[in-house]
DNA sequence: TTGACACTCTAACAGTCGTTAGGTATTATT
DNA sequence: AATAATACCTAACGACTGTTAGAGTGTCAA
C-alpha cells in the first residue's frame, strides 16, 4: 500500500468513527507515521482528502451498477427451488460488495455523519441506500416474476416489503456500532429466514 | 427561556448537525450571544450540555413509555374500521410525541452521528430506535388481535414487518437531511397508504 | 557526474480550541 | 444599609488547528 492509499485508509476509518471535522491531520499523520508536510505533498488540502474518498467510492459503485445491469437473467440456474437465484444475486452484489465491503461500509457511515451538513453527502447517501438499491431489488424480482416464481401483479408490493426489511436490516446490524462477524451473521441469518419464512 | 435552555437548544442544533466535537464553545455562545465564561456559569464544561442533554431526552423517553403502560385498552373505540385504534395510537406516540417532536428528531440525529464513538451514545441510540418501538408495536399489534382484527397466530409476522416498514421510513424521510414539512407529510402518506393497501 | 524528479523532513505561521481568574452590575435577604 | 447570591462581563492561558517555506534524501536518466 502506497502512502497516499494509506493516508485514505487510515482517514477513512477516523472520519466514519469522529466524523471529517473532529479528526485532525495531525491524528491521520499520527496513525500513517509522516509528518503533516508530508500528507500537503499528496493532498493540496484536508478537503481534497475527504474528495478522494468520495471520488473512489462514486468509481466503486459505479463498477458495480454496471455489473447488475449486464448480469445474466438468472445467475447459473442450477439449484430450482424457489426465490434461490435472487437471494444469490442479491447476497453477492448487495452484501458482500457493498454493505459487507470494509470500504464501502466505512463510506456509508461517513455519509450518515456527514449528510446533515454536506448537501453533496446527502445526495449521495440518498442515491446510494434508498434509490438505487430499490431499483435493483425491482429489476431483480421482476426477472423472477417472468421466470414463473409469482404472479407479476405482486412485483411492487413484494420489492416494496423486500426493501423495507433490507433497509431495517442494515441499519439495525450493519450500521449500528462496531461491524462484528456476529452483526453480519444476524444480519444474514434474518434475511434468509424472512425468505424461506414465506414473509416476503 | 433562560439562558440555560438557550445553550442547550442551540448546541442541540449545532451538534445533531455537525458533531458534538465539530462545534465549538464560541459557536454556540456567539448564537446565544453571550460570552464565553457566561456558558461556564451554567456549565461545568462542553461535555457537560451533551449530559444535559442526554438526561434531558432520557426523562422525555421515560415519560412516554409510562404514558403507553397506562394505556386504554383501546383508544376511545369510537369508530370501528379495521386497525384504526393501531393508527390512531402510534401516531400519537412515535410520531407526534417523538419522531416529529422537534427536540427528539434532533436527539436521535445526534446519536446517529455519535454513537460510532460513544458508547453510551450506541446503546441508547439501540433501545430508542430499534428494542424500544419494536416492545411498542408488539404490545399494539396483540392488543388488536385480542379484539379480533386478525388471528394471534399472526401477530409476530405483522410486527416485524411493521416495524420494518416504520423503520426504513423513519430513515428515508425524517433523518435523512432537513427534516421538513414535505418530508413529514410523505412519510405520513406512506405509512397509511400500507395501512390502507393491506400490506401489513 | 550531473541534473531532475519523487518523496519526506524540520520548523514555524496565524488562528482557534476549551477553560479560568477576577471584575461588575442587578436583585434578594438580612 | 450591609450582605449575599445571581448572572453576566473582560482578558487571558496553554494546547491544538490547517497550512507552508525550505531543506534534505534516495533513485533514475542523460
Amino acid at each position: 500500500m502506497t502512502t497516499k492509499e494509506k493516508i485514505m485508509d487510515v482517514a477513512l476509518h477516523m472520519f466514519s468513527e469522529r466524523g471529517y471535522e473532529a479528526v485532525s491531520i495531525r491524528d491521520i499523520c499520527g496513525e500513517v507515521g509522516i509528518k503533516e508536510s508530508t500528507l500537503y505533498y499528496h493532498f493540496k488540502n484536508k478537503m481534497d482528502i475527504l474528495d478522494s474518498l468520495i471520488a473512489k467510492f462514486k468509481e466503486h459503485i459505479e463498477g458495480l451498477l454496471i455489473h447488475i445491469d449486464e448480469m445474466p437473467q438468472m445467475p447459473s440456474g442450477k439449484t430450482k427451488k424457489k426465490n434461490a437465484g435472487s437471494t444469490d444475486i442479491i447476497d453477492s452484489y448487495m452484501m458482500d460488495s457493498y454493505l459487507f465491503d470494509p470500504f464501502c461500509n466505512l463510506m456509508i457511515r461517513l455519509m450518515m455523519i456527514e449528510q446533515f451538513h454536506n448537501e453533496e453527502m446527502r445526495a449521495l447517501y440518498e442515491k446510494t441506500m434508498f434509490t438505487d438499491p430499490y431499483d435493483i431489488y425491482l429489476r431483480v424480482f421482476r426477472m423472477l416474476a417472468t421466470k414463473g416464481t409469482f404472479p407479476e401483479s405482486q412485483v411492487d408490493a413484494i420489492v416494496r416489503r423486500y426493501h423495507a426489511y433490507m433497509t431495517m436490516l442494515t441499519y439495525r446490524y450493519l450500521l449500528n456500532g462496531e461491524l462484528t462477524e456476529e452483526k453480519k451473521k444476524a444480519y444474514k441469518k434474518e434475511v434468509h429466514a424472512l425468505m424461506k419464512g414465506g414473509v416476503i
